[in-house]
This record gives C-alpha cells, structure tokens and sequence, in this order.
DNA sequence: GTTATTATTGCAACAATGTTGCATTAGTTG
DNA sequence: CAACTAATGCAACATTGTTGCAATAATAAC
C-alpha cells in the first residue's frame, strides 16, 4: 500500500508545520474552513501517525492532538514529554521536559500521557 | 443545596473504597449489573468530585476515571500524582511520585494530567 | 496521452462517552 | 404524617471518533 500525495494530506501537514504546535482534528477543521471532510482529517491524521510523522495525544479535555514529530527517527518513538495546554488561547505545546517517573517493581511501561493545563505567558 | 444518602451514592462510594483503584463510569456500572442508571452514576461521581471527596483523571483511553482523595485536605486539592493503567486488567492506579514540571517562563499551571499505560506486575 | 490500478475521499451511519431537561421518586426536616 | 426538594430514571442531545461503500483521483504502465 503505496502513499499518494494528495492536497489534503499537504495542507493538513503544512498546518501542523506552520503552527509550531499540536493540533486537533476540530482545529484543523476550522483553519481549513471545511473545504475537507471531517472523516478524511481524522484518516490523514492517522495515517500520519502510522508513518511516525506526527504522535498522537490525549488531552484532558477529552480530544486527540497531533503534533509532529521532531526527537524520534524510524521506529523509535518515545513521545515522553510533557504537554502544555493554554485554557485560554486553547494552545498545545510540547515541552521539551522530558517526563520521568519510577513504576513499582514488576511493572512495564509502554505509554506516557503528560499534561499540563493552565495560561500561556501571552493569556495570564 | 444539601446532599442526601441514598443507596446508589453508598454503593459507588463503597466500590470505590473496596477496589482501591480509580474507576471509570462503565466499570462502576458493570459491578452494580445495571441496578444503577448511567445518568446517575455519572451525576453521583461529579457530585463527589463537587465535594472533594474524589478527583477525576482522564485517560489517553478517552475515559475520565475517578478515585478516591487522600492525601487532600479541604480545598486545597492537589492531584498532581502520576496514574497508571494495565492494558490487559485495566486496572488503574494511582502512583505516590509526585509530577515536577518546569513551565517556561511567565506561564501558570492550575492542572496536571499525567498517565503511564502498560503492564501491571500480575500481568507481564 | 491514454488506460488500468487502487489509494484516497466524501457521505451516511454508527459507537462510545458524557451532559441536560423533565417528570417521578424518595430522603430529610418539622 | 406532611412539606420540601435532592436524587433518580428516561429520553434526547452533543461531541469525538470510527467504519462501510461508492465515487474520485493519484500513480504506474503502456
């Protein structure tokens, strides 16, 4: 199953670079003023993940954010930084502190899903 | 507005204590084999929350779970605990390490929203 | 450039989580 | 016991996300 290139996944994938921050699928939705179909941002989003151009986050407020992927190569992907949410601008960013935490004996991590919610420097 | 005892909020309360663990609204439902509504479950876990008996996480599943406060003391809630979730059990924990987060400069952070997903010891 | 192949899209439908309105039930107080 | 009203159950709705399927459009082959 060979990738096409297609405007959607171009202009989805410019959104996510131009805005230097994660995104969900709602945002992008409104940036691209619904000339693409809702179903098709979730699939190009997802596809992007699949290929380990973006990683995928679950915020707090219950939505999936996008962010591209900078760190990690290849299939080495450990997303295990924390995460900045701004209630008011509605803004995420990926911090770049990485999140350490020591499990009790015996357990093994295979995911990690840090947030901080609260006001950016430009909302409080 | 004062609250009342019934049995439904005894029950939650008492699955709560009994399990140890944080639960989300349809594990709660389960245990209670649909004695209880849906829409009351979920009234009784935010009314708890209201009250500062319990605090609310949500999960990168995309369910908020609730678990009992401890450490917490009046209004001054604090859950800024790591969480844990087995993906085979389910189960969730709540960790004693404490999450420390430096925020960039001039941001304020009023809620932290941190979980580690794997495997329990029982279930490697 | 034309054709064949099939990845991608859009639409409808669905699933899961969670909330709200409203009439009914049932704790609590006097 | 009676009055008050918090709590419940049901229906309906909102949001986020996925799946099936026919139509569209990249890409490769000629």
């Amino acid at each position: 199953m060979k990738r096409r290139t297609t405007p959607a996944q171009t202009a989805i994938l410019d959104l996510l670079k131009s805005s230097g921050s994660a995104l969900s699928q709602d945002m992008i939705e409104q940036k691209m003023k619904g000339e693409t179909d809702r179903v098709t941002i979730y699939r190009v989003l997802n596809r992007f993940c699949e290929d380990g151009l973006t990683h995928r986050i679950v915020s707090d407020d219950g939505k999936s954010y996008f962010a591209l992927c900078h760190g990690c190569q290849g299939n080495h992907h450990t997303h295990d930084h924390f995460h900045f949410r701004c209630l008011t601008c509605q803004k995420v960013e990926c911090l770049s502190e990485k999140v350490q935490v020591s499990l009790p004996q015996g357990y093994r991590a295979t995911n990690v899903n840090a947030w901080v919610s609260g006001y950016c420097a430009g909302c409080i």
